[in-house]
DNA sequence: GTCTATACTTCGATAGAC
DNA sequence: GTCTATCGAAGTATAGAC
């Protein structure tokens, strides 16, 4: 699973083959397919992980900051701090979604999921920083990341995500 | 070439197959090999023809409006009217190049020259209107743009971008 | 230049021994 | 549960008639 998760995002899903994961998971190819009987269930269970992920480190935001504010500031700070990653593979939730939504069956929806997730986290923090105006802020700030995410990549340049995430922090403190 | 630049965006460069281009051309498969010689070569072709367009489009703009700010408004304005093709297909630019970074090839390069296209005439924009931080700007502007379209395409919701470019034409209208 | 037929390769998926 | 061998479908690319 942890081989699956990395490789589907290294390389996205159209362009890994079971034979990629088998061979970085050091079992052989047949053997995948007693854990997941099609390539898409691999997939999705390869986005479950990642949304369970992604609850941790919420949970875990949540027990150590108290402040809306902070919670959002420590946020861009995972973001620059993942930025590397991101310019030499893009944001993980923005790629798959990006590719998924060119699939036909329901798989694409899964992922729209984990991408909710992330807004309605950011909403419930502008909200509870009073502003009646969260839902359409969340949007705000999720597209910038999702936006700079893909400028990183695109020019392989992490200081992109480093510019822009100062820039975004100057306007979470800039809100009332 | 335009039924591959129509179906290359719609389905993706990767679900898309030769076949499925002949046909909407509605020619025969072998003859596609007449004009191209490899996949690769008519996908760079399709980015070529998407880089011609955007020039024709910012040469009319310039033409047509003096002012760059009501240019940079102009662009707003052509985002949103796009609308209801990028909720279902997504940004033309920003899902080549989010699809063609996963290549070894060089064709990733070929999508991320038609990004710098766009920020690049942004950044001219900002810089003539006086501002010395014209390439922040243009980062910024860009990425909430391929942000939101983004959100947009995996929300299948067009009023998503609808109500960003209304909140970033309020941004452009603030600065001095 | 246009079209049909097909060769070659890759990959998802399965069969069946151990 | 693990592994090898292989089937069958799909898709890129080519050969060669017209």
């Amino acid at each position: 699973m942890a081989a699956a998760s990395r490789v589907l995002h290294e390389q996205g899903v159209e362009k890994t083959t079971l034979a990629d994961i088998a061979r970085v998971a050091e079992v052989p190819l047949g053997n995948v397919y007693y854990y997941f009987k099609t390539k898409d269930q691999l997939v999705e269970a390869a986005i479950d992980a990642h949304a369970l992920n992604f609850h941790a480190m919420t949970a875990s935001l949540d027990l150590h900051t108290a402040a809306p504010r902070d919670r959002l500031k420590a946020l861009l700070r995972g973001w620059v701090e993942q930025r590397e990653l991101t310019a030499r593979y893009g944001c993980p939730t923005g790629t798959l979604c990006s590719e998924l939504d060119k699939r036909t069956d329901g798989l694409d929806r899964v992922a729209a999921e984990v991408m909710r997730l992330l807004i309605d986290y950011a909403e419930r923090q502008f909200r509870s920083m009073g502003r009646s105006d969260s839902h359409e802020l969340a949007i705000a700030l999720v597209a910038a990341y999702q936006g700079i995410s893909l400028l990183t990549n695109t020019f392989r340049d992490p200081e992109l995500m480093t510019g822009e995430c100062r820039r975004l922090e100057r306007w979470v403190d800039s809100l009332a």
